[in-house]
DNA sequence: CCGCCGTTTGGACGAATGTCAAGATTTTCT
DNA sequence: AGAAAATCTTGACATTCGTCCAAACGGCGG
């Protein structure tokens, strides 16, 4: 048997292990998550945990960026298709509000695991490279708009991407407690964002 | 010795250890702090914090309310002496700016129990009402800026509050590891947001 | 078939947690 | 001063946590 095959293994199951954490995760959060609780989403017991994992840490930061992986994935296709300016805005805006309305929890945990890194270091370069690709996510966005509306960005990548994020963890917070509309002044509050950051 | 005298000392002390788990809670997170951990920050044992508090959650929701108690208590003038729009958008990014330089944790410490508020329902009616009266903060500068401008805001007051939020928010993530120019950058990114929302 | 090796289990450990109650101490009232 | 009420300390409790480990399982080459 090749090594390769031997390695393919074990780093499948470490995904396999890595996503139903991510669920647990997203479920009750960073603070509530036990390794136990995490077992209890697989169909092992929780001493297998650590044979895949060193320790909790690692666990955690190997979930963080797997779910960078899906991430990226999901926003990596987007900002090409459209024609003119307001068709890019739209686009944008509803592939944000998608991406909120199909996996609210997702989302709600990247936002604690964000917190997190503030105070657990461990966390820190891992939530600040996925913060970059997003941030270089939103900005194709804007350079494409203002490409199309023939006029030049009025801000800085970090600041685009601040405020767009502003109005998409507002938009959450207010889905989740069942705000009606949430999704749809987030369709619209991206729309008219674009305009307001080009000249 | 009236009654109101024993109610009010009472009081006074759940205001003290409230005060200090504040301290601890901005030092560790909300995930990271437990009850003793706080007694450690006060003169007393960690007994005497269920004299005072039936529990927990009793303990960190008067927590949150004392911090919004201070913070609107901060934020509560600011926008009248402004003479000119210009003016009172560099008053707001300065005043938001110092806010976030002089005690970085406590905001840190804000957007960790925010996020908790989204897993912890008990948490939710109280973080809740510290963001309506953040939102309001932000409003009443927004509106006083179209004023002076003589123009009227071209966005919902939900939508202001999340683009103000989102540009502090990562202020302070890049003020807490160190970036340079991360309040040079957050004042100037408050005081050209204000022209972009009105018309 | 056996023995090997990568996997998996389930229990044990010490430490830490929230909670509670019994007693000591301090303050207050008569 | 003495009684009563309050404040505070201390130690214990059950539970849960992360971690570790000895043993059992399972497939595959000999």
């Amino acid at each position: 048997m090749r090594r390769g095959t031997r390695v393919d293994k074990f780093e499948e199951r470490r995904r396999e292990l890595a996503d139903a954490a991510l669920l647990a995760l997203a479920d009750l959060g960073y603070a509530r998550t036990s390794l136990r609780t995490i077992a209890e989403h697989t169909k092992f017991s929780h001493g297998l945990l650590h044979y895949y994992f060193a320790d909790k840490v690692e666990l955690i930061t190997y979930c963080v960026r797997r779910y960078k992986a899906a991430c990226v994935q999901r926003y990596e296709g987007g900002v090409g298709e459209a024609a003119t300016a307001g068709e890019l805005a739209t686009a944008c805006a509803d592939g944000l509000a998608a991406a909120l309305g199909d996996a609210p929890l997702m989302h709600r945990l990247w936002y604690d695991l964000r917190t997190q890194s503030l105070f657990e270091a461990a966390f820190r370069d891992d939530v600040a490279e996925i913060d970059d690709s997003l941030q270089d996510m939103i900005w194709r966005n804007v350079r494409g708009y203002a490409d199309l509306a023939g006029a030049e960005p009025t801000c800085s990548p970090s600041e685009a991407y601040a405020l767009f994020d502003g109005l998409f963890q507002q938009a959450l917070l207010r889905h989740l407690v069942g705000t009606e509309g949430a999704l749809d002044d987030l369709r619209r509050g991206i729309r008219e964002l674009f305009p307001r950051l080009v000249a």
